[in-house]
RNA sequence: CGGGGCGUAGCGCAGUCUGGUAGCGCACCUGGUUUGGGACCAGGGUGUCGGAGGUUCAAAUCCUCUCGCCCCGACCA
């Protein structure tokens, strides 16, 4: 019986789990590469694989986490494919200032309550060495506050590229930084910087920003089920929950595996409110002088721990094959010195054949691991890392010319002989298969986690979790989405909130779910009996 | 920002109650044996014990203050 190393690590890091007995005898639990599991403690898994796949980690800034390589080259191709809807939707890239002058965030006053809470100041200019510290001096006239988010600057500078409604519509996105001070931050999900693109466009109608709106939201969308395999519910906010200084705000939600709510996108129409605040104005073609409508819409990095907690399992990542920074790893098995240059030669002339397949609007792409490093180890580095497709190569698969594949989404032993050249030819329609069957999986959990809810007993028999001894032990895996109707009353919104931590995630649009038996037919709201237009999504949320 | 927990070698931890020259495992490096698989044996390097004050002959250990991380809330992409 072997027991390896992580897992002899992992027990000593959780030492007190509890279940896991060595594995002697027989009848061992499955040894997983992540201590603890999914089911063990879901927050902490999460961590666990941040750092096994070796994503990102935390960095002596408060707050801020170090994107590294193989995280950071899963945003890039978040980028590049978005970047792509971007442009053939008509939008451009800017860049505007980090830096927004205190006074602007004053314009508009929804929006100051909303962010004044959680901003950066830059209040001084300069350092001055005093007795062996620096000290800030230089103080500001008026004080910066670091972008949370670039509508007043973005409004400000539009107002002056507006002036007929011969320059409308605007469209413009940028991708860039934004900084806000939350209280409780976890890696992709709420850290206090944060990468993200936000959209921001001018128009003549409110029909047509309704419009812009919409069609941004189809975009996340369309990007969240097609590159990240990730099902959601497109739905609107309700009042409580909008952006501060929206009109209306739509977003797409995702299930995570804990079953709760992640908010991956959001698109808001924001009626003629920062227009207003900023002053964008236009000549119509009346010769009225109008304000104009505007929309913002946008997703960060988020979407990389939404991607983590939708796909990976207990042996680490389970990168999506189309979004995967590499989609093949080729690990040479060179033991014997006399054939570790013809195996790595074919192992180079497999990765260029390779290179040169087609894939979702690519090459394949491939990397040959020929670090020296035991094979088992390289193997269970890419597995952790969520890498697709593992192939190994010695003398042996060269003299049968072929490969010996191990896909992420079977087990780390789980492997099959194939002919190179068959494997050559069928490993995009692979990565395809796969991609298409962690939506499929994903979309069923999400499905058979949506219950369709009447009664406010069961809803909150749904949303309680089980008791537990210790208030500070993490919440147990319970509820997920309910379908239930709801009158729209803002208090009772804010009571059960403060009852379950459970929150209207969207009143889902018409035939835009992909899992749920949306019922959009009027009804009763279960609490307090008055009518409802339709059922709304209610979850615990990110 | 409230409640709880934790900061000791690259990582994970013991040592703290009861003050007395800083330890273990893994990782790392070297040599050897292995090897279609997260190996084994031997040897080796590694720390101002999160930081700043204080008490003391003596502080990882006691006291005060701070910073950071994690969990439960509140707030939020």
């Amino acid at each position: 019986m072997v027991v390896s190393a992580a897992m002899s690590d992992g027990k000593k890091q959780q030492g007190n789990q509890g279940k896991q007995d060595g594995g002697k005898g027989g009848g061992a639990a499955p040894q997983t590469a992540i201590v603890p599991t999914r089911a063990d403690n879901y927050a902490e898994w999460y961590q666990q694989v941040v750092k096994a796949a070796d994503l990102a980690e935390n960095s002596p800034v408060r707050g801020c986490m170090v994107i590294k390589p193989w995280g950071y080259a899963l945003w890039e191709n978040i980028q590049r494919v978005l970047d792509g809807a971007f442009k053939d939707t008509g939008h451009v890239n800017a860049y505007f200032p980090l830096f927004i002058p205190v006074s602007f965030l004053e314009k508009e006053a929804a929006h100051v309550e909303g962010f004044a809470k959680e901003c950066a100041v830059v209040t001084h200019h300069r350092l001055e060495l005093k007795d062996g510290k620096l000290i800030p001096t230089g103080e500001l006239e008026e004080p910066l506050v670091v972008r949370p988010t670039s509508e007043t600057i973005i409004g400000e500078m539009f107002a002056k590229w507006v002036q007929s409604y011969r320059d409308l519509p605007l469209l413009i996105n940028q991708w860039a930084n934004v900084v806000r001070w939350e209280m409780r931050t976890r890696l992709f999900l709420r850290t206090t910087e944060f990468l993200w693109q936000e959209g921001h466009t001018a128009h003549s109608t409110a029909q047509e920003a309704v419009e812009e709106t919409m069609q941004m939201l189809r975009v996340y969308a369309d990007f969240a089920r097609n590159w990240m395999a990730m099902p959601v519910v497109c739905g609107e906010k309700t009042a409580g929950e909008r952006f501060p200084g929206a009109v209306q705000t739509f977003c797409i939600e995702a299930m995570m595996q804990d079953r709760k709510a992640l908010q991956a996108g959001t698109s808001h129409f924001l009626g003629q409110n920062f227009a207003k605040a900023s002053e964008i104005r236009f000549l119509d073609e009346k010769g009225v002088l109008e304000h104009a409508w505007t929309t913002s819409w946008g997703v960060s990095t988020r979407l990389v721990g939404g991607m983590i907690m939708t796909h990976a399992d207990d042996d680490g990542m389970v990168c999506p094959p189309r979004l995967a920074p590499t989609h093949i790893v080729i690990l040479p098995v060179t033991h014997k010195e006399e054939d570790r240059e013809r195996v790595l030669a074919y192992c180079k002339q497999l990765q260029k054949d390779l290179r040169s397949q087609e894939f979702a609007g690519g090459k394949l792409r491939v990397e040959i691991d020929n670090r020296d490093l035991r094979g088992g180890d390289k193997v269970w580095q890419w597995i952790k890392k969520g890498v697709p497709i593992r192939l190994e190569i010695g003398p042996r698969d060269m003299d049968k010319d072929s490969v010996f594949v191990g896909r992420r989404d079977k087990g780390p032993k789980e492997k099959s002989t194939i002919l190179r050249t068959e494997f050559i030819g069928g490993a995009a329609a692979m990565l395809q298969e796969m991609q298409d069957a962690l939506y499929a999986r994903a979309l069923a959990f999400q499905a058979s986690n949506t219950k369709i809810i009447d009664s406010k007993e069961e809803f909150y028999a749904y949303f309680t979790p089980p008791a537990s001894k210790d208030p500070n032990a993490p919440t147990p895996i319970h509820g997920g989405f309910a379908l239930t109707h709801f009158c729209g009353d803002r208090e009772l919104e804010a009571k059960i909130k403060d009852d379950l931590s459970v929150t209207v995630r969207c009143i889902p649009l018409d035939g835009e779910g992909d899992a749920a038996p949306y019922d959009t037919t009027p009804g009763t709201c279960p609490f307090t009996g008055k009518p409802s237009a339709k059922r709304v999504v209610w979850a615990k949320s990110y």
